[in-house]
DNA sequence: CTCACTATGTTGTATATACAACCTTGTGCC
DNA sequence: GGCACAAGGTTGTATATACAACATAGTGAG
């Protein structure tokens, strides 16, 4: 395998890969909610659970799953962090398979702190892509919504 | 802490959330690219590392991480996985402290094998963005490469 | 030259993530 | 009703990621 085929194979990725420009974009911008979260003993991965949980009427792990487009195995995992740091509940109906994810009174407490850091986090990230990159991220993410729901 | 003022601020948060939004693509895309890349048992994470390390001359884990912007502790740990599979080696230079990471041959033959598939993933991520969210989106990694030079 | 500081890496710990294999429970077909 | 299949979750395993604490080795000021 010659060094000039690598170099010319490398270089073409390099150039245009979206998948390392969109994971360094998750890097950077999830450090950013991060670090002003800290001080509340919260991450972001955590908020948007916490806030799906809140908008849905106490969905199911694998509703959550579907709409971050999360595998079940990673909410199961996430949540029950949550349920542990006291901020979600899980309660069984009929179907005893199923369960439904409720966020408890502490919950809703921090969702409320976070808010204005969220605030913080949301400026500086939106200053750092700019306004262009900001709505076609958004309008990306509308996109593989309004797809699931079809 | 009343539910309607929960409703509101998870709302709010919902309707504008950029890391949301960024990490909802960040796992649909590394999705499409590592289903493709699935049969030559190498996810695009360190496929990215290995472009990274054929592109610049034998860098160090600093250097990858400073590019990737990826914290030197991250890629410690990927740079070790890469080396056991054979597709990266450490050298030591003068200064005992820093290690150059080199591809190896096998490594180099891997990068080669990629390429066609990498190209499969990229043309399904760009019609799955759509090409101005594709265009923002390496907008924004160039500028931050940009500022990271400056 | 020495000491404080910085640069480079590694290790401990924790979270986030996915795939595969599994268990349990509904459901629908006959 | 009974059985095959689908749906919902959990667990084992592996990777990716970051922060904090540490170890070690250059570097520069005096």
């Amino acid at each position: 395998m010659e060094r000039e085929m690598t170099q010319t194979t490398a270089r073409r990725i390099a150039k245009d890969c979206l998948a390392v420009r969109v994971r360094l974009l998750n890097r950077v911008v999830t450090g950013v909610y991060d670090d002003v979260l800290r001080p509340l003993g919260i991450k972001v991965s955590q908020l948007n659970v916490l806030v799906v949980v809140a908008n849905y009427d106490s969905p199911t792990p694998t509703k959550i799953g579907k709409v971050l487009h999360m595998e079940k195995s990673t909410l199961s995992r996430n949540v029950d962090r949550m349920v542990a740091r006291g901020w979600l509940r899980i309660a069984t109906g009929k179907d005893v398979r199923t369960h439904r994810v409720t966020i408890t009174p502490k919950g809703r407490a921090l969702l409320e702190k976070s808010l204005p850091l969220w605030q913080q986090a949301q400026e500086e990230s939106e200053a750092l892509l700019g306004e262009r990159v900001t709505r076609a991220v958004c309008q990306a993410a509308d996109r593989i919504w309004a797809d699931g729901k079809s």
